[in-house]
DNA sequence: ACTTATACATAGATATACGAGGTATTAATG
DNA sequence: CATTAATACCTCGTATATCTATGTATAAGT
């Protein structure tokens, strides 16, 4: 099943800091672990990353720094403190947002 | 804690057609009983929600009729079988959106 | 009489994801 | 060896959803 874009919205930072909370990773291959840790389900558009990844950047949340590895020039992405701490806080508020809507959702808004 | 209206965005639809889905409605009292059962977290807002509430109709998934109740007359809204069947749909596409972004976040993307 | 709450509505501003398009390099294929 | 596919980066315009601000009207409370 194809998740709607719109629900994807607000949802796909938390995504990639956490990548990066693991192991340090370039742009596309985000894209590719995503596709595949999630069967599919998420497909992390390079439209959508890449101009995320500039403003984590830019906001400091993660460093870039280019590297070669098997004959291919990367852009990796590390994950900061203050990136650390604003995963932590997205994930407290996701956390909050899923049980609500379930709450509501499961019990169909009675009191 | 506030929620985002970024992370809002995509799961609004869903809450309203629950809310239609137990009982019918009327708009104000439906920003009233989501800020009320949710302890706040989801405003319901109206500007939000009447533009919604007018295309959930004209795509037929809710019907409208007025209603007058201790002297004051209501815009009440019932759901439609294609409302539910949407409902139906929605609310598995949320599921699985639910538990892939925990799968990530809990696993930090491993595979 | 005046203010607050109820009840509906719309328009403009803002943020986000995506599709489409582009460039460059390396690997694979006929 | 030439061509195609895959890898790897990037940007711009478009579509969509929510919110703020604003407006109108009626009923209730002070």
């Amino acid at each position: 099943m194809k998740i709607s874009k719109e629900l994807m919205k607000g949802s796909t930072v938390i995504l990639i800091l956490t990548l990066l909370n693991r192991k340090d990773m370039y742009g596309y291959e985000m894209t590719k672990e995503m596709e595949t840790h999630t069967d599919g389900v998420f497909t992390l558009k390079e439209g959508t990353l890449y101009p995320i990844l500039h403003t984590l950047e830019s906001d400091q949340l993660v460093e870039a720094y280019w590297h070669e590895k098997d004959g291919r020039k990367r852009k990796y992405y590390r994950i900061t403190k203050s990136g650390q701490d604003e995963l932590s806080l997205k994930t407290k508020e996701w956390t909050l947002f899923r049980s609500t809507v379930d709450r509501v959702i499961e019990e169909g808004g009675r009191i």
